[in-house]
DNA sequence: TTTATAATTAACAAAATGTTTATTGTTAAT
DNA sequence: ATTAACAATAAACATTTTGTTAATTATAAA
């Protein structure tokens, strides 16, 4: 077997090649509801998409025109999938430093009915100051942010109803299993706001209780008090705040407690 | 903005395409190392790679000859990067039903130096038998099983080393994360012999001690005590059996012990 | 001055865990 | 036939953690 697989593997011009490469992007970000003065605020995870217009640039009827649509673009032959998702969100935001994570590929033969294409997935997690910035600058007709509770009523271009499905699915596992939330908060933040982030994704009762929460938030070692700082943002009495300590964190299913 | 998207999405003739795009796989199994009888299994984890020829079917020297690497192969254009690992891995062990993950994107400009290779890499696991009756079959001086313990010692092609340590990683957290230990171990299993799947990659004290592990085992709410069967694989007494029941698990880190 | 309210602490019963010590059932050795 | 060995459990109990309810604190706003 390994001989034809050395075959298979030398014979590089037997192989008809993909007609592109692409990288798109679930940028999420969570927008602040209620964000009255002193008071705790209420959050929803929301996702960006661009509206694809009904004509493209020289005057044709564009493929997938009207639907709503990830971001995204071919990838340049000197640069990675993840490379490209950076350059393109950056581009569209003009902030660096955003959190972006590969999750999937999509490469069903017909997904694009302009060739065989590839398509590599990421999600990334923008800041909500920026993109509702951003929004306000451009006419924005185009470009929107739909919570993660209607947008799989969308009309979906191509195959991005199964992708931003199975972004969803991710990031709400990455949200609770990894640190990856404080990407959603300051460098400081409250118990209050923390559990706001995560209660947008679960209903886990422990989380819920504000009383259970700070207090199991000191015990967490992934977690640190800042001493000597606090914050009237969420309350009149000053709360204190608290950041994320770099660090892996794995925690079995089989120690848990159900 | 999204009219630059358009444009750049429309014009594809404009971009270079990939001169190729692989399926790569991580075969993973697990070898119980000491199994006399009537003891609990000592377990060891292991990954598949094979050797590179060291001359192409026309006598050429091989590209990357002699050293070790995943299987893998051309994906063709009627069939996803899933399908040609699961039509690959079948091919090659002549089992079906192998539990297939995908886990990542490997295209570093430069990473192979036949051109521009997209790799879409995977992780299987394969029953211990499989495998090891395979290596028997076959003379096998290309085809081995190397401990991930040792595996990151090799000499490896291409930018498997890589594409390996990200492998073990993904699957570590899988193993404890998720339900997927089931595919190492027979649909009836005894508490032991999860144990010892689970012990290829952890350390964790609740894991490791018997007694702790025992009575865990029977709160978990994606595992059943099978009435009414027991085994003496692993124990002169008839041992209790557990089977796993289909179950998404999440659970955060902000609620467990630490 | 009072009210309202978010954050926090206190208190305590209930549940889970760590740990040590028995018990059980069976094979293999004497 | 008796006994030693041993994996799998169960029992027991101290310790830790959690769920829950009630109090306390601090401060803006009425």
């Amino acid at each position: 077997m390994s001989n034809k697989h050395a075959l298979k593997q030398y014979d590089i011009k037997k192989y008809r090649t993909p007609d592109g490469y692409t990288s798109d992007i679930c940028v999420f970000t969570i927008i602040a509801e209620k964000n009255e003065a002193y008071k705790p605020p209420t959050m929803d995870l929301k996702i960006m998409l661009i509206k694809r217009a009904a004509l493209d640039s020289e005057g044709n009827m564009n493929i997938e025109a009207n639907k709503w649509a990830i971001p995204g673009g071919f990838v340049q032959d000197d640069e990675t999938g993840f490379q490209a998702a950076k350059r393109e969100l950056e581009e569209e935001t003009n902030i660096s430093g955003i959190h972006i994570k590969q999750f999937g590929v999509y490469d069903k033969p017909g997904r694009d009915p302009r060739g065989w294409i590839i398509s590599n997935a990421h999600y990334a997690i923008v800041p909500d100051t920026y993109l509702s910035l951003r929004k306000a600058q451009d006419d924005a007709a185009d470009i929107e942010l739909f919570s993660i509770k209607d947008v799989m009523d969308l009309e979906l271009a191509f195959d991005h109803k199964q992708i931003i499905a199975d972004a969803i699915q991710v990031i709400t596992n990455d949200l609770l299993q990894t640190t990856v939330a404080k990407n959603f908060l300051p460098d400081n933040f409250t118990y209050s706001e923390l559990q706001a982030v995560l209660k947008t994704v679960t209903n886990d009762p422990a989380i819920l209780s504000d009383q259970s929460f700070s207090r199991k938030i000191k015990s967490l070692p992934f977690i640190q008090e800042v001493q000597g700082k606090t914050t009237t943002r969420t309350s009149k009495r000053a709360t204190k705040l608290y950041t994320f300590i770099e660090m892996d964190v794995i925690k079995p299913i089989y120690t848990a407690r159900y």
